[in-house]
DNA sequence: CTACATGCAAAGGGTTTGCACGGGG
DNA sequence: CCCCGTGCAAACCCTTTGCATGTAG
């Protein structure tokens, strides 16, 4: 896996609609922009910053201040998930058809490669409970050279 | 365990050492500021951020910048570990008699939990080399309730 | 004596906020 | 119509950088 993944056309429908939902049910309004931003951020094809989104969204003149409020918004809605990695901004990554996962972060040329976290998972929880900590998200990462950087090193070659 | 530890005086000074002898190594000078700010921050008990650092040395004058800088190279050297949680600025902590370990954050009171995480890792090598991917460093985070603020939430006290 | 280390202030990136206007319910 | 949502700009936090001065080797 490459960092990018494909969505189905109707589930990215009906995962707008999910958030239609979420907002008439809290009370928020359902606009424009956040059916837009919805949609993009639902259906990104990888990781993304509010930086990446506002850059196809450019066309609509849609602000920054109201990327980072609406995706708070599906934040909330638990139809993106928020990942930061050491030393660089928040990036975000669709739920559709995409379970929680572990990321591996190449240090050369910035790929991240998905892993499932199943088996970590269950460690994981095992020990928040010897811990009597209620474990409710978990972040799992490993940074290194992914494949082809490694033979690159190898060869000496410059970094992308 | 609840996020501080002890370091004892003699491993702190022989730390110390380590420190001064990795600085002439690479040819850096080795003066009284870096000094003070390596045996605050490899005694430090617990998790600290660069201005937790700068608040205790404040009687020195040293300027964030320079803590930042010998931070830098604490973290070169191996002595200190820098850590980030989602959605704060940095964290370090010390190496001294303290191997790397995951972490639980209380997302209520903030505490920070630690635990062993030698399977964990294990796993992780294990999935590292099923993607070709050659593991450097791993982080390992788990966010949640404490045992405390579980108990605190039951009974609807205010946070801290 | 020379080059590196330091403090200061200013820049920088990413994110959040205050405000007045515009559009949804 | 009223209030929430929005764009804009400014504020914000944390961190890094440029520069003149201080100091280790």
């Amino acid at each position: 896996m490459k960092g990018a993944w494909a969505v189905a056309k109707e589930d990215l429908a009906e995962a707008v609609l999910a958030f239609e939902h979420f907002l008439r049910q809290r009370g928020f309004k359902v606009t424009r922009t956040r059916l837009w931003i919805a949609e993009r951020a639902l259906g990104f094809p990888g990781h993304f910053s509010a930086a990446d989104l506002w850059g196809t969204l450019r066309i609509h003149g849609i602000s920054m201040a109201t990327i980072y409020r609406t995706l708070d918004l599906l934040e909330q809605a638990d139809l993106i998930r928020r990942c930061t990695f050491m030393g660089t901004g928040a990036r975000y990554e669709s739920c559709l058809g995409h379970k929680h996962h572990g990321h591996f972060l190449c240090r050369r040329c910035g790929t991240i490669v998905e892993f499932d976290e199943g088996e970590v998972k269950e460690f994981l929880c095992k020990i928040a409970d010897e811990h009597d900590f209620q474990l409710q998200q978990t972040v799992i990462q490993g940074f290194g050279l992914c494949a082809a950087c490694r033979h690159a090193e190898r060869e000496g070659w410059a970094s992308p």
